[in-house]
DNA sequence: TCAGACACGC
DNA sequence: GACGTACGTGTCTGAT
């Protein structure tokens, strides 16, 4: 076989991948767009080069021996931007991974250290292939070497031949160095003939050959100007071709046959991708552990009949329920890895089992699962009562790093190192094809689950502890997750009829409007397609289209209110619109979740998706019953106590964000504020527009209010002007104004973002952590959304602990107190009770109690609370 | 099966 | 100077 050498100009291409491709980061914030490109490069380099033998060079310190020749060499130079050197670490360890060889040496550009090998690689018969962003390598080119340059991007090359660069400068490589001496290369500093460009250096060059030629018979060179400008600078035009001279004589010590490519090591490449989030090019690898026959296989046993000493006081464990909704599932199996090793145990012999259910409920006996709730809700649906979970690997995953994200357990333990276990979508099947699959595939499956269980449980602890998370952990989340699952587990009780009655209501309202619409239009279309609906109002009806999106116009509530005046159908949409919500995702909705049997509704809370650490709630979503109109308001009737004799019971926290706030910029008046239970909206706008408090008038408050709203969520300045309905500088001016009248607030704004980008993550009160990587983008939107993710998360995420510590607190509370009260739901800032009327005295000031303290700040919280016979009543 | 537009809550 | 700008869930449409 042919030997074939590449050679890389580590440097140039490291510079080339930074420039080309926008600010990347990784999801710790750890720039890597050069580490990317230059990994895209090597990958398609090998792919097509296939070399025997592969070298990149990097430039080794700051002078050189071209220094001694010019002092000013590459003088003037930009500094490497910090983005930029903070990734050369990485691609080191890219190119060991890779097992591919690299070097630098003092006193020497990379350029001379691929002279010098190409000349040697030459002369031993191989090919040789340059791989370069700087042109002035081109001079290497010969019949044996080509050297490629980077065009536009990073895997777009032009390749230089010598009869490339004959066509395209009339010039022999040689040439191109006396081409630099003349014309000199300002991004190196050298300075070549002044007034002598590449044209006229070409030109010269044909009818000389060489600068040496050239200054020989300046006498021939024609045109008087230039004649001058040689003779004045002849020396400079020597020294200028030295320095362009690559030197082929670089004393390596190594000989090229130490550069034979070896085989890169997998899991080393795997693992440094994972760790710079490349999931592209994750996917082109041969994972080591994605197929069942190169993957580890785990070492597990079925059990057939249970013996006591399978459990050890310590396991991991796992429940295997396919279906996303746990509460309508069954279990496909369980896992269990301990010091007795690892079992399969099929669900019908563990529920027919004493000695596992004693174990199950044993919470001395200690269990460490993966995701708490689901395992508990999954057991109990079979009658068995789970005790003892002393730990749960996806609520620490999602502590470590909230915004991972991963979509199963294969994923969780990949994200700390681990690849034994395969995805959920490779043994089961996604969609509709998901089934069980051969029964060794699942066991197996499962088993392998148990067993990784505890490895992660060590890794995250570790995490955990670095990040000052323990407690944060278990006495936040971990206990939150077993009221969450009793929350679930008991359901609300819902008013079927009430809601069928709102749906008959409705489906005639409905249809009146409908026929208006269609009446007024002068055509029946559907008005539920944005499509059609544009088509009648801008199109048929003419009215002005006040918006785009990217398919068409927009037909959006806030251009619909513009158009409102200007033609009677607008506000029969708006209606139809509103009503058509209510319709199907409220009634329709709502009555397709709701179990037919005990007419309860189970949600399910995501304790690990926000990346404030908010919880969300889906089949239903019970975080988003409708509550500022009347009409949806209504939905709330539906809503009813499970037992006649009891109540429902809201408590909410007032302006929790804004308190949090106070709290942690320590801002004297926002604090002064609270303490004395002033309005804050009012009491914002008297300070923003420099008024005493019964001076402002309902229009102040609005915007005062507004812009409330905006610290707490996060908005930009474009964000308010939108709700305001005012132009975007008028809702920066705003802003301005709120932060001079809080200069506390604007302090920790100023404060919260110079840690974010010096860490590249914020805290929350109880130590929850979001990573910002946006911070630092060049782009201006970008950094502009990771600033105020910087600002808001602290405020919404503390917000988020608090409740959180408040729900345990009441939970223990009311177990302490023996009330039969159960929490039913919590909305971001309320909890919802079901109270029996004889506690409704003791929970009144129970509740109120519990939450108010479930934090010391530097101001007070405050609980507002209601009660009534439905969930609309306790307003 | 998927993306886009829209609307609900906090 | 323009970029496109709280989050999360669910429904519907219209394309593939």
């Amino acid at each position: 076989m042919k030997k074939k050498i590449v050679l890389i100009d580590g440097n140039s291409i490291a510079y080339r991948a930074f420039f080309a491709l926008p600010l990347l980061n990784n999801n710790k914030g750890v720039h890597t767009n050069a580490v990317y490109g230059f990994a895209m490069m090597l990958l398609k380099v090998m792919e097509e080069e296939k070399p025997t033998h592969l070298l990149v060079a990097f430039d080794a310190g700051k002078t050189t021996f071209r220094h001694e020749t010019y002092s000013e060499y590459k003088g003037g130079r930009q500094k490497t931007p910090p983005e930029l050197s903070e990734q050369f670490p990485y691609i080191r360890e890219l190119l060991k991974a890779y097992s591919i060889a690299q070097y630098e040496l003092e006193n020497y550009e990379a350029d001379d250290i691929i002279g010098t090998l190409s000349l040697q690689a030459e002369s031993d018969g191989f090919e040789v292939k340059i791989y370069s962003g700087d042109k002035d390598l081109t001079q290497l080119a010969s019949d044996q070497t080509t050297v490629c340059i980077t065009k536009k991007g990073i895997t777009d090359i032009e390749e230089y031949t010598p009869a490339h660069i004959q066509e395209k400068y009339g010039l022999t490589p040689q040439q191109i160095i006396d081409m630099k001496g003349l014309m000199g290369d300002s991004s190196d500093n050298i300075p070549g003939i002044p007034g002598v460009g590449e044209k006229t250096a070409i030109k010269l060059l044909k009818q000389f050959e060489t600068v040496e030629k050239l200054l020989g018979s300046i006498d021939e060179v024609s045109g008087k100007k230039l004649k001058e400008k040689l003779e004045e600078h002849q020396e400079l035009a020597v020294m200028s071709k030295e320095l362009a001279t690559i030197s082929r004589e670089v004393p390596l010590d190594f000989s090229i046959s130490s550069l034979e490519y070896r085989e890169p090591d997998e899991q080393k490449v795997y693992e440094l991708f994972k760790d710079l989030g490349f999931n592209s090019l994750l996917d082109k690898l041969n994972r080591p552990a994605e197929s069942t026959e190169e993957r580890e296989q785990v070492e597990y046993k079925v059990v057939k009949e249970l013996d006591e000493d399978l459990f050890s006081s310590s396991s991991s464990f796992y429940v295997e329920i396919i279906t996303e909704n746990y509460h309508q599932a069954d279990i496909a199996g369980l896992g269990i890895s301990g010091e007795k090793g690892t079992f399969f145990l099929p669900l019908e012999t563990a529920l027919q089992s004493d000695v596992f259910k004693a174990w199950a409920a044993d919470d001395s006996k200690k269990k460490a699962v993966y995701d708490a709730k689901r395992t508990i809700i999954g057991l109990r649906r079979r009658g068995v009562e789970l005790k003892g979970i002393d730990f749960d690997v996806w609520l620490a995953s999602y502590l470590l790093n909230p915004s991972e994200s991963p979509e199963d357990f294969a994923a969780v333990a990949r994200l700390h190192g681990l690849t034994s276990v395969q995805t959920d979508e490779a043994v089961y099947g996604k969609g509709a094809k998901r089934k069980l699959p051969d029964e060794e595939v699942y066991t197996e499956h499962i088993a392998s689950k148990a067993a990784v269980i505890e490895e992660l449980k060590e890794v995250c602890l570790k995490e955990l502890e670095q990040n000052e998370q323990i407690e944060l952990f278990y006495e936040l989340e971990l206990p939150l997750a077993l009221i969450l699952a009793d929350m679930e587990t008991e359901g609300v009780q819902v008013d079927i009829g009430r809601l069928k009655e709102m749906g008959e209501d409705l489906k005639n309202k409905l249809t009146d409007i409908e026929q208006t619409i269609y009446r007024i239009a002068g055509t029946e279309f559907n008005i539920n397609s944005p499509k059609q609906l544009g088509s009648v109002l801008f199109e048929k009806l003419g009215l002005p289209p006040i918006k785009k999106t990217k398919t068409g116009y927009s037909t959006s509530a806030d251009v619909l209110e513009k158009l409102a005046p200007s033609h009677e159908i607008v506000e029969h949409i708006l209606h139809y619109r509103q009503l058509g919500k209510l319709q199907s995702t409220y009634i329709e909705g709502l009555l397709k979740v709701v179990d037919k049997d005990t007419h309860k509704i189970h949600t399910r809370f995501n304790q690990a998706l926000t990346q404030t650490g908010r919880l969300s709630s889906t089949e239903p979503n019970l975080q988003n019953i409708p509550i500022r109109l009347e009409e949806g308001r209504k939905i709330r009737q539906a809503f009813v106590p499970s037992d006649p004799e009891a109540v429902i019971f809201a408590a909410d926290y007032s302006q929790i964000e804004l308190r949090v706030l106070a709290h942690i910029a320590d801002d004297e008046r926002l604090i002064d504020a609270f303490k004395h239970g002033l309005d804050i909206h009012t009491a914002t706008a008297a300070q923003v527009f420099h008024v005493s408090q019964d001076e402002v008038d309902s229009n102040m408050r609005r915007q005062a209010k507004a812009v409330n709203f905006g610290i707490v969520y996060g908005i930009s300045d474009y964000g308010l002007s939108q709700s305001l309905g005012i132009t975007r500088k008028e809702a920066g001016l705003f802003i301005e104004r709120y932060l001079n009248s809080y200069p506390g607030v604007k302090e920790y704004m100023e404060d919260i973002v110079r840690q974010a980008k010096e860490r590249g993550y914020v805290t929350t009160l109880l130590h929850r952590r979001r990573y910002i990587p946006e911070i630092t983008s060049r782009n201006f939107n970008v950094r502009g959304f990771g600033e105020r993710t910087a600002m808001n998360t602290p405020i919404q995420g503390s917000a988020a602990d608090i409740i959180k510590k408040a729900m345990i607190d009441v939970a223990e509370r009311v177990k302490e107190e023996g009330l039969a009260s159960k929490l039913l739901l919590q909305v971001h800032d309320e909890l919802i009770f079901e109270v029996p009327k004889e506690e409704l005295d003791v929970m009144k000031k129970l509740v109120p109690e519990v939450m108010e303290q479930a934090v010391e700040l530097n101001v007070p919280l405050k609980v507002d609370y209601s009660y009534g016979s439905t969930w609309y009543d306790a307003k």
